[in-house]
DNA sequence: GCCAGACTGTCAACGGTTTGACACTTAGCG
DNA sequence: CGCTAAGTGTCAAACCGTTGACAGTCTGGC
C-alpha cells in the first residue's frame, strides 16, 4: 500500500507528496497548479532515526520539507562536538542553500526519529517561482521571519541567564511546534539532556540544574529523555518578568 | 550645493539617491529603470549621532539604505539595558519589516555617528519587486545570505568561549564592512568597550580583558572608543584553531 | 522478560565572569 | 584653553557554570 514504485502508483505518490507540501508554510504561496507541479517533481526520501541526511559542505540544492518525524539541523564543531541549531516537525522546510544557488550547505541535517522527507529539488523550485512569481511575497515574509526568530535568539544569549535562555528556546521549539495552534496545550520535545546542552553550548549537568530549577517553580516538567512543557503562556509570563542576566 | 529642498534641484537629488541605492547589495539585482524609480520615490534622512532613527513597534515600513554614517541596530531590554545587534555602515539596508507587511518593527535603530539615510517607502518597494520580478532571486539570496549569518553567531555563542566569540564578531563586523574587498588591510571601528560588551551580553571589565588577551597576540590593537583589526587574515586564523569553548 | 547501552542525578573542586568600587584619561565643547 | 562628561584600567570578592568522576536508572530490542 505504501510501497509505490511502480507507475501505477505515481499518481497516490504525487498525492501524498502534494498534502505534504501544501502544509508547508513557505509553499503555501504557491497557487494550486503550481503545488501539482512542486509535488510531481518532489522525491520522498524516508529516513531512519540518526541517519545523516545532509552534510556541511555538499554543494546540490534541494528544498526539503519535513513530511513525518523530525529533523535535528546542527553544525559538527572542528573538534568533533556537534552542535545542534534546532529541531524540526513535520511541516518545517529547510534547505539554506535553495535561495543561494551554487554555495555549498553550511549547516548538517541529521534524523531526529525515523521519518520522511519530501525534497524538491532546487533548480526546480526557483523555476518554479519564476514562473508563479505571486508566490514571492509570501516567500521573503517566510524568510524574513526566519531571520527575526535567528535574531531573537541572539537578543536573548546576549541578555538572559541560562534558566532564561533554556525556558526561551524550549518556548521557541514549542512555538515552531504548532504554529498554527493558538498556544494552549502541552508540548513534550523528545530531546536529552545532552541534546539541549549542545543546542545552548552548556553542559549536561548545567541543563539538570537549569531545567530542576524550572520544574520547582511549576513551568516545566521532564523525565528520561524527554521535557514538556505544560503550559506555554505561563512559561512566558514568567520568562518576560525575569530579562535580567 | 546639498540643501536641495527646491524643485530645481530635484534631479540632483535624485540623482544622488540613485548612486546609494546602486551600492547597496540587496537592491543591485533591480535594472536600471527600476533602480531609477526606486530612486525617484526615496526620500534622504540626515541623523545626528546617537538621534532614535526607529523605534521598536513602530508598524509604518520602510526599506532604509545607509548612505553615509553608521547605524547601530539595538534591542532595548524590559530593565533599560541597551543591547547592540551590529553595526551597519554606508551600503547596508535594514528595516526587518520590508518583506512581512503590517508587522510591528523588532528591532531599534540609532544614529553612531552623524550621516544619512535613504529610505524607500516599504509599499512602494514591493510594488516594484511585483513589477520586476527577474530581482526577486536576488533578494532571497541576499536575506537567505542574511540569516546564515546570524545563525553563524549563534553557532559562536554556543561552541566558543568570551575571546572566540568577541573576534568572531569583530571578524564579522570587519566583513560587513567592506563585503566587496579582499579582505586585506586594517578596519578600525569606533565601538566603545561598553559597545561591545552590550553586543556580546558581557560587562565592560569582562570586554578589557578579552581584548587586551587578543592584543597580546598581536591580533588587534585598541585605543580610547577604537578598536582595530590590522591584520584579518591573521584573525581568522587565530580563530580557526581554538574552536574549543 | 532480560540485558546492554544510553541516559541520568549528584558531588566537590576549579575557573572564568560579574559585581562593585575607585582613580585616571580622553575628547569635545564653550 | 580649560572644564566636564564620557570612557577607561584595575582590583578583590562573590557567583555561577564547568570539569571530572561515579553510581544509579531507564528503555528498546532480542
Amino acid at each position: 500500500m505504501s510501497e509505490a514504485h511502480t507507475d501505477a502508483h505515481a499518481d497516490g505518490r504525487s498525492e501524498h507528496n502534494l498534502r505534504v507540501l501544501s502544509g508547508c508554510s513557505l509553499l503555501s504561496g504557491l497557487p494550486e497548479p503550481a503545488l501539482r507541479e512542486a509535488a510531481a517533481m518532489a522525491r520522498v526520501r524516508p529516513f531512519r532515526a540518526n541517519e545523516v541526511l545532509y552534510a556541511r559542505g555538499e554543494v546540490q540544492s534541494a528544498l526539503s520539507v519535513v513530511g513525518a518525524g523530525s529533523v535535528r539541523i546542527s553544525s559538527t564543531s572542528s573538534d568533533g562536538r556537534e552542535i545542534m541549531l534546532t529541531l524540526f516537525e513535520p511541516g518545517a522546510w529547510f534547505g539554506d542553500t535553495v535561495f543561494s544557488p551554487g554555495m555549498p550547505r553550511v549547516f548538517g541535517a541529521t534524523a531526529h526519529s525515523d521519518g520522511e522527507l519530501v525534497e524538491v529539488p532546487g533548480q526546480g523550485y526557483r523555476d518554479l517561482l519564476a514562473r508563479y512569481p505571486e508566490a514571492y511575497p509570501r516567500t521573503l515574509d517566510m524568510l524574513s521571519r526566519r531571520l527575526w526568530s535567528a535574531i531573537s535568539i541572539i537578543e536573548d544569549n546576549a541578555l538572559r541567564d541560562m534558566p532564561g535562555r533554556v525556558g526561551r528556546r524550549l518556548l521557541f521549539l514549542a512555538q515552531m511546534h504548532e504554529p498554527g495552534e493558538t498556544g494552549e496545550g502541552p508540548v513534550t520535545f523528545k530531546l536529552t539532556r545532552e541534546h539541549i546542552a549542545n543546542m545552548m553550548g552548556m553542559t549536561r549537568q548545567g541543563v539538570h540544574r537549569v531545567l530542576k530549577a524550572l520544574e520547582r517553580e511549576g513551568l516545566i516538567a521532564f523525565s528520561y529523555g524527554r521535557v514538556t512543557v505544560p503550559d506555554r503562556e505561563a512559561l512566558r509570563r514568567y520568562l518576560e518578568e525575569r530579562p535580567e542576566k
